[in-house]
DNA sequence: ACATTATTTCCTGTTT
DNA sequence: AAAACAGGAAATAATG
């Protein structure tokens, strides 16, 4: 009841947040308790998510950076008559390269807020990335994680800080970011560091897809008493489970009604629009694919398992198997989403009807 | 309520 | 022998 458990359905809570994009819980929530139960007022007024809401910066559209920039001129009472608004035209990733000078230079006086917002954001991404991380790699309930010596005194401190400092000055901090480096968990000995991208894995061998990872039925990311418990989670091992697609649970959803998603499919639904994202961000995915001719969009999977694993916390899917995602990329075959590159285990290559790889594309936004 | 789309799951067989 | 690859078949969730 005290603090380690309550600790660990917060991560859980929270991670189970991330991986959601769709659903939002708000995360203040969370925050507050971290906080220490109640200390901090919630600035509740989060009833309708914006389109940044639940992604990272760096994948933000031209659109998002726009209400991403709108939402922090209503809320400093901002001038907007001042800002070039022509000169806004640029998408999360151009906008997390901007230099605070660039910013003031665009925004004025706004630019070092909107620089502060944007980089608390990243930075805290980063962190609870770790903490994930950690989590994940090690099997570790996040009990011991906090029981951990060294764990426990970043966690502690980013608790206390970060999170609390971003919860005060952004309630929007709720990415699905982590789906890139969320689980970039590396070897499962190295844990020094990861979510911020240092390590290359050295280890990029020819065939050996599956390393690393810990059994899939082995993770355990989210905790039993929150609606999170009873979903399938692939008894893999003893009985057979049902075909198709996992049945979803429906609780949990009481009140939230009230926010109806307007937009269907929104962007990065698509497994191969999560593959490309990984690959266009390689600060981001330590080792996870890589291209083999980026100009061609061949790419390999470095570590298939991993990336699974990801596509599966994405989807709330924690049984997801390379082989099962490989089923779903051959299916792209015959929709020119992809094409056969035969030969060569664990390369694919984008089709005609994919998008949003090429160099060019990249450059000129989403 | 029904149809369609995009997977997800499972399986058997083949190739590397 | 262990992974990947191939696809067929069927199930499921979200949308239209």
């Amino acid at each position: 009841m005290a603090g380690s458990c309550e600790i660990s359905n917060i991560f859980s809570n929270y991670i189970s947040a991330m991986y959601q994009p769709e659903e939002a819980q708000p995360p203040m929530e969370l925050l507050a308790h971290l906080g220490k139960e109640d200390n901090l007022a919630l600035p509740a007024e989060t009833t309708e998510k914006p389109a940044w809401f639940s992604e990272l910066p760096y994948f933000w559209s031209k659109a998002q950076v726009l209400e991403w920039i709108s939402y922090h001129v209503e809320k400093n009472k901002y001038d907007a008559s001042a800002i070039n608004f022509s000169c806004c035209n640029m998408d999360g990733y151009m906008l997390c390269h901007c230099t605070p000078e660039q910013l003031r230079l665009i925004f004025g006086p706004l630019g070092d807020e909107l620089y502060a917002r944007l980089h608390e954001i990243v930075s805290v991404s980063d962190e609870l990335t770790w903490i994930i991380d950690l989590l994940e790699k090690e099997d570790m309930s996040s009990q011991e994680i906090f029981q951990d010596s060294s764990a426990s005194e970043l966690g502690n401190s980013y608790t206390k800080e970060s999170l609390e400092e971003m919860k005060s000055t952004n309630p929007f901090i709720q990415a699905d970011f982590s789906y890139i480096s969320g689980a970039l968990s590396p070897g499962s000995s190295d844990i020094s560091a990861s979510g911020t991208g240092m390590s290359h894995s050295p280890n990029s061998q020819d065939s050996g897809g599956s390393d690393i990872d810990p059994d899939p039925t082995e993770v355990k990311l989210f905790s039993s008493d929150d609606g999170f418990a009873d979903y399938d989670k692939g008894d893999v091992k003893h009985g057979k489970r049902k075909r198709g697609r996992p049945r979803k649970f429906s609780k949990e959803n009481r009140d939230c009604l009230e926010t109806k998603k307007s937009k269907h499919s929104p962007r990065g639904t698509h497994l191969w629009e999560f593959i490309r994202d990984i690959l266009l961000h390689p600060e981001l995915n330590e080792g996870l694919m890589k291209w083999e001719d980026r100009r061609e969009g061949v790419f390999k999977f470095l570590r298939s398992e991993a990336v699974a694993q990801l596509w599966g916390q994405k989807k709330k899917n924690s049984s997801m198997t390379y082989e099962k995602l490989s089923r779903a990329m051959r299916y792209y075959y015959k929709r020119e989403i992809l094409e056969r590159v035969d030969g060569r285990r664990l390369v694919y290559k984008f089709g005609k009807n994919s998008s949003g790889w090429k160099e060019e594309e990249v450059l000129n936004r989403k």
